[in-house]
DNA sequence: AATTGAAATATGGTATACCAGAACTGTCGA
DNA sequence: TCGACAGTTCTGGTATACCATATTTCAATT
């Protein structure tokens, strides 16, 4: 193969990352309904891969929880819709007030500035911006990873999957903004119980409002 | 191919499943030491197979956190002990208690019944059937199952196929059948907050002695 | 006409061959 | 004698060819 190569940066992309990563933008964007079946050579001549790398970042997702997969019957985008929305923001609230805590000892400056970073463009936004909600889901994503957790990780991403497109949290941006704020203060004094708490706060106000 | 293929179940044995569960049984059973770096070719003539259900497996593994692995410089076993183990219990910890405390106001007495009958099972059974992680699992899942709440079951799934029963807690199962009782109780009261507090304290318990 | 079975096709699973990058080793120079 | 550089080799990544199985469709029989 002698493909252009256009612009790949110093190493380590992995076509199968590069794959995994695409498929699950396409399952939360939407593109990809639940229950869609998934055809590994559709995939591959889509992504100008091979199968193999198609195949492994099935596995990947299969074990995130993103797609199941019957033996020879192909693999299947998850049903994302599940349940009563209060109650997923209880434990959206559970789970990552603890994933706070957990990455508070661990979190390091450069994340407290990408944390800040994000946080100041949200608050720059309109209030009907759509670009909001990938910024909030990014914000999210980045204290997940600073704890640590493959686990968590792929609980997070099961979540926010099924949550996909509801929160509604209209109006209250900028009081969102004002509890990230809060939020990214606790970690960088590297209070996991304060970081913990001002989570669930922030995410319980939200689902609070959210109700009609 | 034409293997003898000696003795062929009823279905649907991938060879990448099989080498899933061999490798971890490997890791788990410490005969894959912590930091022991994965050949692929190695494993693959070990396991009469080629590298490409290998190759699946080590990506199912490291999206359970038990395997790392860095862009051609091969997966290595993680350590187990420090690693994530702690924290998959801090994580099953919470989202347990909460699925307690979301079961308890709901749970009806056939439910209950149930839990009974499963945890008197688990009390006759010997310390060392391996029968109890089955009824273990039924019994949580039996609580998970009346919080009436699909994406906490979903979660669950995931959470407790990373966990895979575990290998740990040998010898505190009569202590767990006596922490069972006390969930029983909170529950039969409706005690949302009792049940939670117990569950947590069960599964923490557990990990705590779980350390060497 | 309906139902069942067999053949064809499509799709996932597996093996193998090949490529690219990293580590190791040996030699040459300071 | 030590260090650096280059060549070799080892290992993971990717592509492709092939096989096994599931699904589908069409036809024949009841």
């Amino acid at each position: 193969m002698s493909s252009p190569d256009s612009g790949q940066p110093v190493s380590f992309v992995s076509k199968t990352d590069m794959v995994v990563a695409l498929i699950r933008e396409m399952i939360i964007t939407g593109e990809l309904p639940e229950g869609k079946q998934l055809r590994q050579r559709d995939l591959a001549a889509r992504f100008q891969v091979s199968q193999t790398p198609v195949r492994e970042a099935m596995r990947r997702l299969e074990s995130e929880g993103l797609l199941v997969g019957d033996a020879h019957r192909g693999f299947t985008v998850v049903e994302a819709e599940l349940g009563p929305t209060e109650e997923n923001f209880l434990i959206r609230a559970v789970l990552e007030s603890l994933g706070a805590s957990m990455a508070a000892p661990k979190i390091n400056q450069e994340a407290i500035a990408t944390l800040e970073r994000l946080n100041e463009e949200m608050r720059q936004l309109a209030e009907d911006d759509p670009r909001y909600a990938e910024l909030n889901r990014e914000f999210h994503f980045v204290i997940y990873e600073h704890a640590h957790s493959p686990l968590l990780l792929s609980l997070m991403r099961l979540l926010w999957h099924s949550l996909r497109g509801g929160p509604k949290v209209a109006r209250t941006r900028q009081e969102s903004v004002a509890q990230h704020a809060k939020i990214i203060d606790a970690l960088r004094a590297g209070n996991a119980d304060a970081a913990s708490t001002a989570t669930y706060q922030h995410i319980m106000h939200v689902s609070h409002l959210d109700r009609p």
